[in-house]
DNA sequence: CCATAATTGCGAACAGTGTTTGCAGTTTAC
DNA sequence: GTAAACTGCAAACACTGTTCGCAATTATGG
């Protein structure tokens, strides 16, 4: 249901409670069951439901790498837009159709690609690892603040926030990492 | 408290409820809040308490390249060790001292890399996120067993499952993975 | 057009959760 | 030895997911 997705986005995995969801379309919350057998079916719906996000899937034009990090580029965006996911993806049973649809189109992507199927297979892994890992990052927004933690038993992390912030580095980090991981993991050495 | 842990090692992080972690230690629910604030707090202590497991840190000896992987390979065992470390690591309230010595080593150990503060940070991030999905990975033991799934939709992936289940690369995926994405990060490039 | 069957909506209740409260029982301090 | 502080904990509260039973509604068929 959107109406679970609205909430998720608003306030959290947390806060989708049937009964929430229920007050949000003006019903009961044993009406859920209805059409849901638990709520652990919800959240897989959810997952789907917004894979469905990662469409259309670009054409293997150019190079498969390009094509790769460009796919790479619209998961961890689908991420940042709904932060509750990086919780649902834990969960084995959240792959649904547009899950195994976007792995298919990796595949797809990768045909060029002299490699085994388990390598292949790994580099999606990796691949979305790192988009999701990116989307954290973002999403959460450097909370390392170290709120109230004395900081002094640490002389290196001290010494580092001494140092002046120096701007991010120029060339974009993920794709950067991107590349050079699936180019090591796919290729036998260079492109 | 090291009850906590053991019920989260046999049967998962859903398990610690403070009524079962009192009764293993043969006490009541309410006796706990005398030493903990919260739920959250035990989950905290728990995250802690584990991240203490990393140590010793290896010393900077030789490359610093090679000691990072090796940091790196022992929290995948800990998180191979703990699978519900996993569910804990998004939590930010999880980063207590451990988890900061352990970052202050791999700031040291990175001391002879020409890099800004930012870069190394992103570096650590990505090296833990790599550490983790490759625990996840061996804990959750492929779990795309596609159990009710039609894939006929989907003419790669069954294309790929038709070939013969080739051995898994001879390399150690872990480390080439790890380090290709390392060096990429922290160095303006090759070695 | 009505009677019967099937489907849907949902209030109430159950078992479980984290947490608070109040009060006995025990230990410590003076 | 008495007062004060600390500890353990049963009972209760608010909340959760889920089930049950029964009305209300819709569809079916004669």
């Amino acid at each position: 249901m959107t109406a679970a997705i609205a909430i998720a986005d608003a306030d959290g995995l947390a806060a989708v409670s049937m009964r929430a969801v229920a007050a949000q379309l003006k019903t009961g919350a044993a009406s859920l069951y209805r059409y849901l057998s638990s709520r652990d079916d919800l959240l897989d719906l959810m997952a789907d439901r917004v894979a469905a996000e990662l469409r259309p899937y670009p054409e293997p034009d150019g190079d498969w790498l390009d094509t790769l990090v460009r796919m790479a580029r619209a998961q961890r965006a689908v991420h940042e837009r709904h932060p509750w996911l990086f919780e649902l993806s834990q969960r084995a049973s959240a792959i649904g159709p547009e899950a195994l649809g976007f792995f298919d189109a990796c595949l797809k992507v990768m045909a060029p690609v002299d490699a085994p199927f388990a390598a292949k297979f790994e580099a999606i892994g990796m691949m979305n690892g790192v988009a999701i890992l990116f989307a954290r990052k973002r999403t959460a927004g450097e909370s390392l603040t170290f709120v109230g933690l004395d900081v002094t038993p640490y002389p290196h992390l001290l010494a580092a926030f001494r140092q002046p912030a120096a701007a991010p580095p120029a060339t974009d980090l993920f794709e950067r990492a991107l590349r050079s991981l699936l180019r090591g993991l796919l290729t036998p050495d260079g492109s």
